[in-house]
DNA sequence: GACTTCGGTCGAATCGATTCGATCGAACCG
DNA sequence: CGGTTCGATCGAATCGATTCGACCGAAGTC
């Protein structure tokens, strides 16, 4: 057994005569290679790295930026050998994330619910990872310069000459309802990445007023834009949290008969570069999504290897599109 | 040790006093429960069902059928208390296929490489189940009315009175290169889906001409209809066999200055109600992806339990959407 | 020729939970 | 009050592989 053993897993000195034996005797019994249930058990590891998404597939995948991200880890993941548990994060117990085997854990984007899926992997005692969420003690992220990026576009916007400028921002918190970029609202922000993001742009246009979106959607996008637009002083920009959002943005001016860059000039968030979105070029930072989500799961696998990480910080970089122009007039 | 177990598993009677102490001790130790690989390797279940996609995340969650599926096959795994192994379908061995404690398996679509994951699985005992792709002996299938549903729309075509009719087909085997839609390319196709929408179309105009794209993208579609429009006599309507096929096809028209459906009738197939994609409402057949999705887990789970179970058979809605008009003159 | 050394093979403990059968105690019946 | 029954608890075997140390034989050394 226990040649058989250093056979399949590669591991100690075996003679090719032995070698040759063991898989013979294993092609006659048609053993398919060791039980990977009783391997991890032995080794104390399962070879499967958790990564949670929003509660249903469908919604973490709408968003271009989230199926990247999983596309730089899978591919991390792969090249270590190593397979990629799905965790939709239901909110209730009863998640995949109790009951089944893994190594560790990437959070990905901030669902409602993370917290208790730290606390769950807490007690498990595996190491967890987060990807453009929401920051916990003791859990290393991945993180973008989310402010500095958004005082980039803020900027741009500045030099065009546009003063009366709103923003559409990400959810604020884990309830995702629309709703007006109020004080209050800002005071009970959670996410990260919405607050960073709002932070940038208000170091440029310190009033700078908006709409809080209930999640990053072109339809949602097009809804706050109908709603910003309509205002009396109507802006000659808006600063839109997302790609996605200010692709709903554009629609909705041009539902108005407002032309974008001439009566409107819109920027996104993101730099998504997807053939079926946006008919557009927008202009917008481009985050390097792939190489962010590579890097989380290279993170998690670091930590289960034992070793201890820090964060890792991202840049995004601007892009010029065809979307901004100074104001009229 | 006994008492315990039946604690956290829930089973056998245990007094409330006796689960009380339990469960202390169990906090005094924090023990977080019992360890899912010891559980797996005992119970001979691992609870993970896994899911083969394409190579890259990317590529398959491009296609918004994709992602139907994927979000189908999660709702029915987490309702049964599951969880959900994403597999991206290297071709070379060393898939976490092989070395990963999985129960079952779920092929979605048709990667180059599927064959050889089947082979993997079944060497291993793992039951298989096959979701809007090619078939396998012995493998039960979640399908689709393709060939029924495209000759409907090729049906509708005739009826508002094309003739000249041309398609843009899937790719038809494993090699994913763009073609003309040759008689060889045809013979040699492999693909079930593309084939049956084919033989659906062709039951309607049997010389139907046209093109295979290398993939299901937007931009494929595009190039594709770049290339049957430009034709000397051009066809009046272009029958794609996806939608984002079919919004390429349309940029393409529109690129040339053609009006759809004026100059141009457009269906796809898929009826994909994303809001980034396709500025038109297309004419399409809508398939139930994530009823099939679930239909498929449903099957798999059916197989775990060692029932036996049948193929399942769907059918699609017609859609008549605004890219579909009389030929002109 | 005896001794060391080293590559290769084998035994046996171990990972942590589940589960069947055995045991034990209390309540109930006649 | 003895016997039976039922519910709760406990012991011990088991799932299948890994791995450390023991062992064995052959080659090399003095």
């Amino acid at each position: 057994m226990s040649t058989a053993s250093l056979v399949f897993s590669g591991g100690g000195p075996v003679s090719e005569a032995t070698r040759g034996k063991v898989l013979t005797a294993a092609a006659e019994l048609d053993y398919a290679g060791p039980d990977p249930r009783a391997r991890s058990l032995r080794r104390g590891r399962s070879g499967v790295i958790a990564v949670v998404i929003e509660e249903r597939v469908i919604d973490a995948f709408r968003d271009p930026v989230a199926i990247a991200f999983l596309d730089g880890i899978g591919q991390e993941i792969s090249d270590s050998g190593a397979a990629l548990l799905l965790v939709p994060d239901a909110g209730g117990g009863h998640t995949s994330l109790e009951s089944a085997a893994m190594d560790a854990v990437v959070l990905v984007g901030c669902s409602p619910h993370v917290d208790r899926a730290v606390q769950t992997a807490r007690r498990r005692g595996v190491p967890v990872v987060s990807l453009g969420g929401t920051p916990f003690a003791d859990v290393p992220a991945v993180e973008l310069d989310d402010r500095e990026a958004t005082a980039t576009l803020a900027g741009h916007l500045r030099d065009l000459g546009h003063r009366r400028v709103a923003t559409v921002t990400l959810p604020l918190g884990p309830e995702r309802r629309r709703d007006r970029l109020t004080a209050e609202a800002v005071a009970a922000a959670t996410v990260r990445t919405a607050v960073e993001r709002l932070a940038g742009a208000r170091s440029v246009f310190p009033d700078m007023d908006g709409v809080v979106a209930a999640s990053s959607r072109v339809e949602e996008g097009r809804v706050a834009g109908r709603e910003l637009l309509a205002a009396p002083d109507r802006p000659t920009a808006v600063l839109a949290q997302s790609d996605l959002l200010a692709a709903g943005v554009i629609l909705a001016a041009e539902e108005l008969g407002l032309s974008v860059p001439g009566d409107l000039s819109v920027v996104g968030f993101d730099g998504i570069r997807i053939d079926t979105v946006v008919p557009h070029d927008l202009t917008t930072m481009v985050q390097p999504a792939a190489d962010q989500g590579r890097a989380a799961a290279a993170l998690a696998i670091a930590r289960i290897d034992g070793q201890d990480v820090a964060s890792e910080h991202f840049r995004s970089e601007f892009h010029r599109g065809g979307t901004t122009a100074p104001p009229r007039g």
